[in-house]
DNA sequence: ATACCGACCTGTCAGC
DNA sequence: TGCTGACAGGTCGGTA
């Protein structure tokens, strides 16, 4: 589901709902695929704890947290000074929704806070590929951010790289947050083939694969991100971005430059959408 | 070091 | 109606 648009359209509505919120207690699955730490230790780094500010990074939501009263906190840990973060990666199905705790539990549920307000945070994951874990120190899931990176280091990132440049964009340890629907349609933008080899790249094309890259994701979250089947925001709402796509998923469509036939094509395990006319 | 590819999961939809 | 296979917003880890 969640690429950086739709993770920041998340995050923005958990930092206006929960932020200043404390958690006063946990509940978590039988299943553990999701976690990347035990029950025990997760509910433990979570309990008691006041979240203080939700942000993103790249498609990791951030809970920093601290201890409203770090003097008689919580017991043993590197939690007991009172801070910490949770992340909470949604995978390709996850959500994070904000309810009240009327509401029926959603199947696939995996965890519940309980907060202070009497409201719940809840996560739900039907294809657990989410992930979620807790960090004593800082969290840096590496990679650049596209909407921060300058052009220079951003056409660095692709110096050398014999993998296709479509293959390079999403990988997480350059850069951070785009994913198949954004790639595709940065590609677009840019007139590049996703194919190519990212060395194969002129610098003057990377540069315009830089600005596509950001306009893209600047308008995605501008509309609240990509809605393709079930993806909605904290607050249950859905994103409109999907009705500008224009190569994701409109495979055997016409291009709406040139109206030759979109084609999809397999890169890297992903399918992969382009204009096999304007892209080169 | 780098790059490909199957594995990890459940759900949905098209085709027969 | 129901079965099968393809496919889905993402990442890992093993292998070449």
């Amino acid at each position: 589901m969640p690429e950086l648009p739709e993770v920041e359209t998340i995050v923005t509505g958990l930092q206006r709902r929960v932020a200043g919120e404390t958690i006063d207690s946990v509940w978590i699955g039988s299943r553990r695929q999701p976690l990347k730490s035990s029950p025990r230790v997760i509910a433990r780094a979570l309990e008691g704890k006041r979240i203080v500010r939700v942000h993103r990074a790249g498609k990791h939501i951030v809970f920093d947290l601290e201890a409203p009263d770090a003097v008689g906190g919580k017991r043993s840990g590197n939690y007991r000074r009172g801070w910490g973060h949770w992340v909470v990666h949604l995978g390709m199905t996850g959500r994070m929704v904000v309810t009240e705790p009327s509401v029926d539990v959603a199947k696939h549920t995996h965890l519940i806070a309980r907060l202070a307000s009497g409201r719940e945070l809840r996560f739900i994951d039907p294809r657990m590929f989410g992930r979620i874990s807790v960090h004593s120190a800082g969290f840096d899931p590496g990679g650049v951010e596209p909407l921060e990176v300058s052009e220079d280091r951003f056409i660095e990132l692709f110096r050398g790289r014999k993998t296709p440049i479509k293959s390079a964009l999403l990988n997480q340890k350059l850069l951070r947050g785009v994913g198949n629907i954004y790639a595709d349609e940065s590609l677009f933008r840019a007139r590049i083939c996703p194919r190519r080899r990212a060395a194969a790249v002129s610098r003057a094309e990377l540069a315009n694969l830089y600005h596509s890259v950001r306009e893209v994701l600047r308008e995605a979250i501008a509309l609240g991100g990509s809605s393709i089947s079930d993806y909605v925001d904290s607050d249950g709402d859905e994103g409109f971005f999907q009705l500008r796509h224009r190569v994701y998923g409109r495979e055997s469509e016409p291009c709406t430059v040139c109206g030759s036939t979109i084609r999809r094509l397999v890169i890297g395990g992903r399918s992969s959408h382009y204009c096999p006319k304007c892209q080169k």
